[in-house]
DNA sequence: AAACTGTTCAACCGCCAGTGG
DNA sequence: CCCACTGGCGGTTGAACAGTT
């Protein structure tokens, strides 16, 4: 077959950018967009393939990347989201804004990986490592059959994504901020400039679970009901990656938007990162016992996911519900076995002994992983 | 101070899906 | 429908840096 090369490598530089090459390739694009990757190198004065220049925009000129270290609640986030979507970067990198995929994948495989393997903690199923020896087949299936549905929910989810961009840039104007933020082609193709980026925003597969009734489910925010449109998951969605990250563990329940509306998230309802992590090490013992014993997340969830995808080939509301429910309960979940947050236990009509030991999983995970720096004594 | 080892992260590579002619 | 092209994604690499012996 013999594609043709993205760029005729002859004449064509590598490796490391140039300052110069930066500047070019930044004026160039503050001027007239990158328009076709392709094109771009020699218009802009760069010996590069486009490749390369898309890469060096995505991954470092852009003006809307936040870099450095990671924040405790991107920490999270990010162990949360792979549990559930697994390597697949950009549509984690989407929930993460300012943050690029490449930057995640480095994060997890130089950091968090290392962190859960060391707990024990299969970094790829999340699961504790011996836990393969203690599930039964049945328990196995469950937990691919899971994972399937939860890889077929997050395509579902770029799908609509991409859909909703297509029609945001075909009707024109009206604030791109949302889309901005997690979609640097589109913010560079639709404005020369940069605009700066609005509070941060992105999707939230949790909410768009359960706020876009498209599995039978009332609205969380009470009245979007928009089917497969995006407006029922980026545009009502005002705060995206907070039920997800919101405060896990020491029962503060943050201003959701303030976890990512800047560029730190040290800073939580006055409680600091430090405070947090502190507070994370109180609980960590009994975490760390708990953690083999309080797993049946597979296989409750799974055995309903089951039952409800047969007959479908989609996961019916119940079990969203009950996927959402889990994910959604890691902002409260120290109230429930530590008992020192003050956890006003609303929503999600808890209280079954299955929401208890599905947030143990994953508290567990969180526990040990947020209240494990690297000086921890369990390294 | 030098040699060695481990870590980090920017950049590259190959593959794939979408799109338009 | 086919094919060529493009952009995007995830895995991998290797240079630079940091830490240790």
């Amino acid at each position: 077959m013999g594609r043709s090369p993205c760029c005729d490598k002859i004449g064509v530089k590598k490796g490391p950018w140039t300052p110069e090459e930066d500047e070019k390739l930044l004026a160039y694009i503050q001027q007239y967009g990158h328009g076709s990757w392709r094109a771009l190198p020699p218009k802009a004065g760069l010996q590069r393939c486009g490749k390369s220049c898309r890469l060096r925009w995505t991954n470092y000129l852009r003006p809307d990347i936040k870099r450095g270290k990671f924040s405790f609640q991107e920490e999270q986030t990010i162990i949360q989201l792979h549990a559930l979507l697994g390597n697949r970067w950009s549509a984690i990198a989407t929930h993460l804004p300012k943050r690029t995929d490449n930057e995640i994948k480095n994060y997890w495989n130089t950091h968090l990986k290392k962190r859960l393997a060391k707990m024990g903690i299969d970094p790829v199923t999340h699961r504790p490592k011996n836990d393969t020896l203690l599930s039964g087949d049945g328990q196995s299936k469950n937990a691919a059959n899971l994972s399937h549905i939860a890889q077929w929910e997050s395509a579902r989810l770029e799908a609509e994504a991409r859909l909703a961009r297509q029609s945001k840039l075909s009707s024109g104007a009206g604030s791109v901020n949302s889309f901005q933020a997690q979609s640097p082609e589109f913010a560079s193709t639709s404005s020369p400039i940069h605009k700066p980026v609005g509070p941060g925003r992105c999707l939230d597969v949790l909410k768009a679970w359960t706020s876009t009734g498209v599995w039978g489910q009332t609205s969380e925010a009470g009245a979007v009901n928009s089917g497969l449109s995006m407006r029922g998951v980026a545009g009502e969605l005002e705060s995206s990656t907070s039920t997800l990250s919101s405060a896990a563990g020491v029962g503060v329940r943050e201003n959701s938007s303030a976890a990512f509306a800047g560029n730190s998230c040290d800073v939580d309802g006055g409680v600091t990162k430090e405070e947090r992590e502190e507070e994370y090490w109180k609980y960590l013992p009994e975490q760390r016992n708990g953690i083999r014993s309080s797993f049946p997340f597979t296989s409750v969830l799974a055995t309903e996911s089951i039952r409800s995808s047969t007959s479908e080939h989609v996961p019916c509301g119940n079990f969203v519900e009950k996927f959402t429910d889990l994910l959604l309960s890691t902002d409260r979940h120290l109230s429930d076995d530590g008992g020192e947050s003050d956890d006003n236990g609303s929503g999600s009509g808890g209280g079954s002994d299955y929401n208890e030991d599905n947030k143990n999983y994953w508290n567990s995970i969180l526990n040990l992983v947020n209240s494990s720096p690297s000086g921890s004594p369990i390294f």
